[in-house]
DNA sequence: AACAAGAGTGACAAATATGTCACGAATGGC
DNA sequence: GCCATTCGTGACATATTTGTCACTCTTGTT
């Protein structure tokens, strides 16, 4: 990540771009220029912006389909988005809100208010990549204090079992192989036979008790933090 | 923290008010309402909300200056806010985004925008919650490994030790008091005649070596995190 | 069903973290 | 300068965490 937050900037109307540029880069942002959807795509992918500024009506891949597909990749779905929008076009509005819009701008606006949104949408977006919690289901990580609640209910765990659950409920639903958690929470750099891993998860679902059933065997594999299945027989 | 996210509604106006509860409430929220600024902040002392509704023109103490003090009291600054504001009001709007808002509504407005604008808050809110590193000065916190690294060298602490710099260090240039201390690293909620602190802060320096001016003494207060002093003096 | 591999388990020992204590050093007020 | 208080320090003991081992149980393949 470079000193200057990187804000991609997409619409088809060449003075309306030039426009929002130009009062971007005058704050002290780095711009890049999009001129239609396609293309603002291919940008996300090439350097994920710290913001989007997206127009609505564009031809072949609108501001509403570029929205969705941004939100549907995990890698970029957390890119703060502003739309612009026609004046008059609430049904846009609310459309784009539905799809995963973080904000939206009508046109014509003040370039000071643009500046301004993108300033909130970042400085909120930088006031959390500090410390923060993980909640999964029941389960609450608060990172600072390296504790975690479940249902509300302190849990006292090691070091080392916090950083096992916390890893995998990160990663929830999703396999975590043995020796990717050795490398993660023992920091383990070469593939060892140990069985320390299977004590300290003994430990860890004594402690979780009833909530143990959130942490699964993939056997042969690794572990999975996801909710249990429910009983679908009349045991 | 319930199941329902908490959200705080102030408007003087009661059919407005009402209006925005109902609304919220039927879309699953929890709502407290406020009549006015200072119900407000009274409210957010006893039962920090997740999202702040919050209309500006209001008597006494209108919402610029609710939102003003919420800001600058850290326990509740990261609250989101919407604004709510008169048609026509652009001047109201942008000082409101400058004093930190989040985002404005501007009346007569959509209620169900208004959902999708609390949803979508609360959305960046929860994804946001992710794990992250601290920096300051040649001080990095990986959070996630609970691991620290000065000057890009590792250095080795345990849990403990690690807890008492984050602390220090996220309060960058503060005081923290000996108690406070005790309190948010030991867990400890009533004042004890202890040493231990002291005999942790030892070690702590002995590891960070020439990095351990960083970590100084304010007697008979406690301890801050701040860059050592240049040398004024020709030795 | 038999068998091999993988994971769970209880027990134990080693390693590490933590807290107390007493003495010495440093600081600040009178 | 003197004195009281606070903080730094080294040593020690206790508490807790971590890893290994051997046995048992479970699972999946043939």
């Amino acid at each position: 990540m470079s000193d200057k937050p990187h804000i991609l900037v997409v619409d088809d109307e060449e003075d309306i771009r030039e426009l929002v540029c130009m009062n971007l880069r005058r704050a002290g942002y780095a711009v890049t220029e999009a001129m239609d959807g396609l293309q603002a795509i291919a940008e996300v992918k090439l350097k994920k912006p710290d913001v989007m500024i997206l127009d609505v009506m564009m031809p072949e891949c609108d501001g509403l389909n570029v929205c969705r597909q941004v939100r549907a990749n995990p890698e970029t779905a957390d890119i703060p988005i502003i739309m612009l929008t026609a004046k008059g076009q609430t049904q846009d509005r609310i459309e784009g809100l539905e799809r995963g819009a973080d904000d939206y701008l009508t046109k014509p606006f003040s370039p000071k208010e643009l500046v301004l949104r993108v300033h909130s949408l970042l400085r909120r977006a930088s006031t959390t990549l500090i410390i923060s919690d993980l909640k999964e289901g029941p389960f609450h990580f608060d990172m600072r204090a390296v504790k975690l609640k479940v249902n509300g209910e302190p849990i006292d765990l090691t070091l080392l079992e916090f950083k096992l659950i916390q890893l995998l409920a990160s990663k929830k639903g999703e396999v975590i192989e043995r020796d990717t958690i050795l490398r993660e929470v023992w920091g383990y750099t070469d593939q060892v036979r140990t069985r320390t891993l299977d004590t300290h998860m003994k430990r860890l679902r004594e402690k979780l008790a009833e909530y143990s059933d959130w942490v699964q065997t993939a056997r042969g594999f690794g572990y999975v933090f996801k909710a249990p299945e429910v009983a679908s027989c009349a045991d």
